[in-house]
RNA sequence: GCCGUCUUAGCUCAAUUGGUAGAGCAAUUGAUUUGUAAUCAAUAGGUUGGAGGUUCGAGUCCUCUAGACGGCACCA
């Protein structure tokens, strides 16, 4: 066999040499690193032999692979200590996934959080053993004989319908494509997170197993920094922030129903300002429609047919209304009050919608996933021949936006999917073909997700990157196919003939509710300036002598539109600057005889240690830049 | 909706094997007038989410119910 290291350089071995044998005629204090190798693209156990010519590369510790393989076979850990402490429990899927692994089990009866700890010392206590892990093909009816017991791995098997590998490691194995690490001992800093329920293969037909999450690391450092990340999420939990800074609160009353409370009304507005002058600029215009509409333009529209299980209805003086759950059938009817011309094309269209659906009660999150919401809607209308010209824009528009709060993204295409749908192919290619189009006309980059698209047509979703690094679903932007029809809109062509636009929807938040959500937990609830609910915080150092030039201050900000509050409590000026720090208030001043004399201030930025004295006419001009530069509108 | 866990003062949390609820912060009152992350003291604050049950006795055990949390399913 020939192989080519990363190196360049040429290694020939015999067709009977493992990965390892490779490894160690490359250097032997590389065999003793090797975890794995990677033949041609592929990973392979170390110990399997090198079948054939190609690229070959060992995976140590380092490798972007190698912490996947870790994982999984923490997870067979995992599952080997299960067998032991738990004889009569069966497995089924066991899986590593992106922070860690997890294991799905059948218990016959129940297990704790408390029990998780049992657990991890049994599975320190078998990767201590040192056990090899081995792989073994087996045919089909010994694989079966073998998990007979397990009716779970039996129907896996029935469905591979062939013959199959396994991995042992001492008195436990599993039915697994790999690969794995060689050997348990390599398995050490690993930690099991949490419990919860899990449909056997996702299908919530089928009975729910018990699902044990954990996450495994190679070094101690690696794994309590994972964990520290875990406690700074927590901290940054936008459920606890909201309470903490009064943004928001849900009532048991009201489950998935957020109440704002005065400062989160401020900054809701603040982005609501934004938005509105954001897409003035763009050229949309602006609509409200109602709440609540008759049932019959839900049949029409189809979503009572397709949605009604999520909507809310009311009945009023023996008619039926819905209360709504989208913002489009009410724009579709504000389109048909009046007659359009093509030279009126494209038409943009913006509602801040308050829309309510009935999400499952499970399903409820915070302010991420609620039953009421408002969302940055707009609809366009244009001819195809505008098309690409408008989604060009709207990703020009998405960028700026989101660069402004300093959020990454990536983009996705979703596609025709594969059985219900409407309209023609020819139609779905043409417009699948403008959104990726669109996209490569300005050189963005995009996943493809292929058959993920709405029945009524494809879309760009995306996919925001937050200071955490998670991902969330915001912007979209959707090409709709159906509606034109069902509402049988239309505009005049130039040579008088009516032709149905294209319609578009889109949403740059995606809703008020989960955006700001997600700018809680981004800026972990310090807010820059602009979106702070209360800007400047002032400190009379002595409040019968000060207080009245602080005061002075205060209201001549308030003047320029910043919002600036006195503190004048009977407190220490620590314990208010604390007070201060402890409400994310970006500028806290201070000002005593030197101030009131120097008719400056002093100030001090959230989170900064400095402090800084300048006049207050400097500082009336720092911040109102700092405030308009912010906006960016 | 499903599986599991949880719910004690406005907030964050205590309460040995069941023996009729405690602390810190916040609040109120008083004293203190303070120069960069918590001044001192006093006072008040509770049908332990709700309903029912077991028990001489329930915050603690059981049943139902509401809500929250971690996931799953869902996410037009």
């Amino acid at each position: 066999m020939k192989l080519i290291l990363p190196s360049g350089d040429a290694l020939l071995i015999e067709a009977n040499q493992s990965g390892y044998d490779a490894a160690n005629m490359i250097s032997p204090s590389l065999a003793k690193k090797a975890l794995a190798y990677r033949l041609n693209g592929a990973a392979h156990d170390l110990h399997s032999l090198v079948g054939e010519d190609g690229k070959f590369e060992i995976i140590t510790e380092g490798d972007k692979e190698a912490i996947a393989l870790l994982n999984h076979s923490t997870s067979h850990l995992l599952a080997h200590a299960i067998m032991r402490l738990y004889p009569s429990a069966h497995m089924g899927f066991g899986p590593s996934i992106e922070e860690g692994f997890y294991y799905d089990i059948d218990f016959p009866s129940p297990i704790a959080e408390s029990d998780l700890l049992n657990i991890e010392n049994e599975m320190r206590k078998i990767a201590k053993e040192n056990h090899r892990i081995v792989r073994r093909e087996v045919s089909l009816e010994e694989a079966l004989k073998l998990f007979a017991n397990n009716p779970y791995k039996v129907e896996l098997i029935k469905e591979i319908g062939k013959d199959i590998s396994v991995y042992e490691q001492g008195d436990f194995f599993d039915l697994c494509t790999g690969p794995h690490l060689p050997n348990t001992s390599f398995i050490k800093h690993f930690k099991l997170i949490s419990l919860a329920g899990a449909y056997w293969r996702g299908n919530s037909n089928n009975k729910q197993l018990t699902r044990i999450y954990g996450t495994s690391f190679f070094s101690k450092e690696s794994l309590d920094q994972h964990l520290t990340i875990l406690e700074e999420r927590k901290k940054r939990d936008h459920r606890k922030l909201g309470k903490e800074l009064g943004l928001f609160m849900i009532s048991e009353y009201g489950p998935g129903f957020p109440f704002w409370l005065p400062n989160g009304m401020i900054l809701r507005n603040e982005l609501e300002n934004f938005w509105y002058q954001k897409h003035e600029k763009e050229g949309y215009v602006f609509i409200k429609t109602p709440i609540m509409l008759s049932k019959e333009l839900w049949i029409t529209s189809g979503h009572y047919a397709n949605y009604h299980e999520n909507m809310y209805f009311s009945q009023i003086d023996e008619r039926e209304f819905a209360i709504k759950p989208m913002n489009c059938p009410g724009g579709l009817l504000v389109y048909k009050n009046e007659l359009h011309s093509y030279k009126d094309l494209p038409l943009r269209v913006g509602e801040l919608g308050l829309v309510h659906r009935h999400e499952a009660s499970g399903a409820l999150s915070g302010l991420f996933r609620v039953r009421a919401f408002t969302q940055d809607d707009a609809h366009i209308y244009c001819r195809e021949d505008q098309l690409i010209d408008e989604i060009v824009r709207m990703l020009r528009l998405y960028d700026e936006v989101y660069a402004l709060f300093g959020l990454s993204y990536h983009i996705e295409l979703s596609t025709r999917p594969e059985r219900k749908y409407i309209g023609t192919i020819e139609v779905w290619n043409r417009s699948e073909k403008a959104l990726a189009d669109a996209c490569k006309a300005i050189g963005r980059e995009y996943i493809v997700n292929e058959g993920d698209g709405a029945f009524y047509g494809p879309k760009l979703d995306f996919k925001i990157k937050d200071s955490m690094g998670r991902i969330w679903q915001c912007g979209t932007i959707q090409l709709d196919m159906n509606l034109p029809q069902l509402f049988d809109i239309s505009y005049i062509d130039s040579r008088g003939e009516k032709v149905q636009p294209i319609m578009l929807h889109r949403a740059l938040f995606g809703s008020l509710e989960r955006f700001i959500g997600i700018l809680i937990e981004h800026f972990g609830g310090a807010f820059p300036t602009w979106l702070a609910p209360q800007q400047v915080n002032l400190i009379p150092v002595n409040n019968v002598m000060h207080s009245a030039y602080a005061d002075e201050v205060a209201s001549a900000l308030r003047d320029l539109g910043v919002r600036a509050k006195v503190d004048s409590s009977e407190e220490k000026v620590g314990f208010r600057l604390r007070n201060s720090q402890v409400r994310k208030i970006p500028y806290t001043l201070v000002v005593g005889d030197q101030e009131v004399r120097d008719k400056s201030v002093t100030y001090r930025l959230y989170g900064q240690e400095k402090q800084m004295t300048v006049s207050f006419e400097q500082f009336k001009h720092l911040i109102a830049e700092e405030i308009k530069s912010k906006r960016h509108y």
